[in-house]
DNA sequence: GATAGTAATAAGAATGATTCTAATTTGATG
DNA sequence: CATCAAATTAGAATCATTCTTATTACTATC
């Protein structure tokens, strides 16, 4: 039983996720990235959710990406000084920048692997995020 | 013997480094990186090499920088979307941004460590570049 | 060493992703 | 339903970077 009958046939999504109140704007947001895996810009959101949200706002989904940031609930991820993309996927992982194609693959790291094991890192260091990038091409 | 006497107690820097010509504006930019550590920006770069060739403008120190980078000669550093910053150290190695002081220092790998042995790659997939990005805070 | 052709530089305009501002709307609460 | 805070909107502003065009500096050749 859900409170209203709008959402059938989609995802159903709680109306506060760690603490942030899920209006119908990041929900669509939210729930695009969520079946979406090729790490989409915020320009690339914009168009998709205006087919459920019409009159949405650039600046909204901007918002929507920064509150869903801030709350850990999606991850931001920066290609130099490309556009930036975004990423449900909230396991370590870095990520492959395929040249020739365009596309971003998930790199995981092997089981048991450690990131902080492998750096020479001066001592009384707090690590609050780490970033991998890699850029190549499949051959 | 110098064919021009006007670089006395600076950095002798050949005329010609990667197949790169090392123009009087490319020798300044570079220079003042090797000196300096701290990563700058562009702007910083412009700033400071001011000093010594005033009428040099942002966008050659731009056209610069590329340059050395497209050689090989210096690295490109990018924190999330951030002002690029310049960094002469060619070693792999990763950048650590301490974000209370908002200084940036080179993480080295400890000995022994290759970065593809430990990452979770599509087979067939040739990596030109890895770039590791930490942030937090030294305790 | 004058000349022609190419590369590099300079100055300022243009670009484009992102952020900001101000006004309106929505939602939660009493 | 009245109130207050939070969220959204539309459009303007920001700012690092790139582009354009004209000028200048090199290089190679005559």
């Amino acid at each position: 039983m859900t409170t209203n009958g709008l959402q059938h046939r989609q995802t159903e999504i709680p109306e506060e996720i760690n603490g942030l109140r899920m209006t119908r704007q990041r929900q669509e947001v939210y729930r695009f990235l969520m079946g979406e895996r090729t790490h989409p810009t915020a320009n690339e959101v914009f168009m998709r959710i205006k087919e459920a949200l019409p009159h949405v706002s650039l600046a909204t989904v901007y918002n929507c990406l920064e509150a869903l940031v801030q709350h850990k609930i999606i991850r931001q991820v920066n290609f130099d000084r490309e556009p930036s993309r975004y990423c449900p996927n909230l396991d370590e992982h870095g990520h492959f920048h395929d040249e020739t194609t365009g596309t971003i693959h998930d790199v995981k790291f092997k089981p048991g692997i450690n990131l902080t094991d492998i750096l020479d890192l001066p001592p009384n260091t707090v690590i609050k995020d780490i970033e991998i990038t890699l850029r190549g091409q499949l051959a």
